[in-house]
DNA sequence: AGTTTATAATTGGTCAACCAAATTGGTTAA
DNA sequence: TTAACCAATTTGGTTGACCAATTATAAACT
């Protein structure tokens, strides 16, 4: 029997979280400030016992959460925030629990409220065009009965988009496909007959047609009524 | 002199995104169709003349927007919803504007006030204690003149957290790098004194701790008046 | 001694080769 | 005919080596 040289082997994406939590373990001891080059990739890699590549993505996610800042063939460099951010930040990134389904809903409820709202003051006139089209693909597959989530979907996609705002608009593209996967098993709002939603979504449309936000607002709370009450169990 | 092999050497950046407009293109001619398993990242790779990495590269931020989903050692499958949200994603994701600052502080905005209003109500003892820190803290770097802005950051943070609501809290650790970057160049809510912001944030935190959601968002609305004009703007 | 130039070392980025797991297809035994 | 098994192929994942650009160092010249 040959020796185990892991003896508990951890699966990828943890080795890139012991990571993570190394670099921050050596911000906290100060061996590490804001403003300092961290080590290269290969010293790094070297010192964690871990491959460069897996060293790689954990930088790269600290990247991507603006903790570090990399200058090709120069180095990466940590942010100039403080260490309690700093170390407050990576404590978040490391728990970031799998969202759960109700947080999820909650906060689209809270960006696609004010997304029309916004969208009844900004949008342009092909952007509305776009909306109704939408709304309109929406009509027709929904009186087939067949299932319509493909274009409800596109047709919110289409009021964020309306709102103007880049990071709203991005940041509903990425809570979407989650939304979309928990759907089929998280069943929601399929008592309502179709006509009823049909309605509902023309509201909408209507209010953003007349530069109406607070219109527009309440159209859509209705429509997300059951949404609302889900989130309050 | 040798014949140029790339006449016009496209940024890997730009290289990624030809190859998502590729892929979508194979999804508008329905040569590939939600559900399909896509071609093996060799043969996609050769087909469209990038080199594995960037292929995989386009394929990861695909699969982060939930448009593609991996299986190891299986393959990689385009998600089961409609084409027309598929192509209108896609488009999406290939414009991604670099966010404007209006649009981020806006955004800010609209999560903070919401979270604070939730955090009056859910916050636990821990999460209160660990905003009071916070406040501390700033109160203490104030008073001696220095710049608080890390420690103003950390409060604004805890305030994300004791909403418990993890999409908020995640989507708060997105933007809030972005700002921390654009603060310094874009000044803004400097002309205040710091004796006026910390009477702020205390009546937050004491909204907060008196489980008063209503008087929790005026006063971030009080203190976020100057943003909020900033974004009128 | 001071400045400039040339050279060596270090950096992050890229890539082709390799790995283990999983699927696939055919073959064999019940 | 059916079920079980095995080998070969295909898959995404990983890695060590190489690349161009940058920086640091040393040398050389004025």
């Amino acid at each position: 029997m040959k020796t185990n040289l892991k003896p508990e082997s951890l699966s990828p994406r943890d080795e890139i979280e012991t990571v993570i939590s190394k670099i921050r373990e050596l911000i906290i001891n100060r061996q590490l400030e804001p403003g300092d080059k961290l080590p290269s990739e290969r010293t790094l890699s070297e010192k964690f016992g871990v491959s460069r590549s897996q060293l790689r993505l954990a930088i790269q996610k600290l990247e991507f959460y603006g903790l570090v800042k990399k200058y090709p063939k120069s180095g990466t460099f940590v942010s100039k925030i403080g260490v309690g951010a700093l170390n407050s930040m990576m404590a978040n990134i490391l728990h970031l629990q799998t969202p759960d389904f109700k947080s999820l809903v909650e906060t689209r409820l809270i960006l696609e409220t004010k997304a029309v709202k916004l969208a009844a003051v900004r949008r342009t006139e092909q952007q509305l065009y776009q909306i109704e089209v939408a709304h309109e693909a929406y009509i027709n597959k929904s009186i087939n009965g067949e299932n319509a989530i493909d274009e409800d979907l596109l047709f919110h996609l289409k009021l964020a988009e309306a709102s103007c705002n880049s990071v709203i608009n991005s940041l509903m593209l990425v809570i979407t496909p989650e939304i979309i996967t928990n759907f089929v098993t998280n069943k929601i709002c399929d008592k309502t007959n179709f006509s009823t939603l049909i309605k509902e979504h023309q509201d909408i449309v209507n209010a953003i047609k007349n530069n109406d936000p607070d219109q527009a607002t309440e159209s859509l709370k209705i429509h997300f009524n059951d949404l609302y009450q889900y989130c309050r169990t």
